[in-house]
DNA sequence: AATTAGTTTTAGACAAAACTAAATAATTGT
DNA sequence: ACAATTATTTAGTTTTGTCTAAAACTAATT
């Protein structure tokens, strides 16, 4: 497999992990920074090596033997971000970019022994589940602050949104994965969020209340 | 700088690294197990971004420019070698191939933290030096074995060949980087070595002799 | 049913890095 | 000195992944 076979794969995986429509051209070519037309070319090429299901018109779905490849890099690329922040002391916001190269390295005693000196690690600096060696994980049972209901209280576990500047936005609230908060009020006209931390209570806009999962600890 | 050009701004490094005349066309592709015609492309390629002097039919070398570049992409191969080494446990016949790619991933702050992480290692695992940022490194007095006289001793700090078959066949003889070892006798008719070692004394082949290198603690 | 807007595919071109085959330059042996 | 050999370059293709422009399709609106 090529580098750009590769991240084609791992794109379509990503636009439809959590709705099983098939994907169409334009969004990869959005997401991809290319043009729909450059798509169109790699996706027959891919069909014919069976990486995903195509029909003209009708956009794309991985195969089965698509989605483990897909699991496979999305490892790789986790593991590695894993490293980068626990080892080499990166910001959790400067590990993507880095992620993105490293997760083309082929070897699979690499990846195997990374995967132990880091102790085999279940999540990715962002709260992001870490695939074993046959693709297999746990989905874990996170909302976003904006699904909840006033009286949740949970765990922060993850972000939805993994750029820099979300993170960093983060980073200088003193918002961190492991903290525990509890919904004190949604905000009708706006849907900003009221949320209580150990530190004190805060408001957070609609937007941020979007991209932040919090795993439930007592449902009230 | 693509992948490509920096294996061949490599190639060429190491191919002029003991003897400082230019490089030729067929040297280079049998190395780079292309074809000459290859080559000189590649080589007008590189010329274009000054990274070599050329001119046609009298090889080639590199420019000052060109020669720091090898030397950043030497650093980050033999700094992963340690890595990989040190850490996640690889046996250092195995290394050469992860560090083949590891070495291209483009990120200096990635570098920086990886060098830091290893305690700012000066050599590899084969006893090779490892430039710093600037290009710079220590060229350690060190002698083939098959190069020196009766009575000489020394610690043994590098191979000259550091394919996996001789790390293998190294380990397998009980000969590791670090041992002291004493030249006791010379065999005039084949250039086989007598050498004694802490547990015993050994023969060696000519063939290495001339891929172990000692430095010299007390010349005799 | 026809028009239109938006999406997707086709066709043709390009750059990078390789190849083969043929031409040319350099070197070597007699 | 010159023919033979070897080394190197040129010319013309190939493959991969991209692009632009034009054509074809789909879906929504009249
Ligand atoms: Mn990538
Ligand atoms: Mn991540
Ligand atoms: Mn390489
Ligand atoms: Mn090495």
């Amino acid at each position: 497999m090529t580098l750009s076979e590769e991240d084609y794969i791992k794109t379509i995986y990503h636009l439809s992990e959590f709705n099983s429509k098939s994907v169409a051209t334009n969004a990869i070519a959005e997401q991809m920074k290319t043009k729909p037309s450059s798509v169109t070319d790699m996706v027959k090429k891919l069909s014919e090596k069976s990486l995903v299901n195509y029909k003209k018109y009708q956009g794309v779905l991985l195969s089965e033997k698509g989605r483990l490849v897909a699991l496979s890099i999305i490892r790789k690329h986790r593991l590695w971000e894993v490293f980068l922040v626990d080892k080499l002391n990166f910001s959790w916001d400067e590990v993507h970019v880095v992620a993105e190269q490293l997760e083309h390295i082929k070897s699979d005693a690499l990846i195997d022994k990374l995967d132990a000196h880091l102790g085999y690690p279940k999540v990715d600096p962002h709260g992001d589940p870490i695939p074993n060696k046959d693709g297999v994980f746990t989905k874990s049972v996170k909302k976003l602050i904006s699904e909840l209901p006033v009286g949740s209280q949970g765990v922060c576990v993850g972000v939805n949104d993994s750029s820099a500047a979300f993170l960093k936005f983060l980073d200088k609230n003193k918002i961190a994965l492991g903290d525990t908060f509890k919904i004190m009020e949604i905000e009708e006209f706006d849907g900003s969020v009221t949320i209580s931390t150990r530190s004190g209570s805060i408001r957070i806009s609609k937007q941020i209340a979007t991209n932040l999962f919090l795993e439930i600890v007592d449902e009230e």
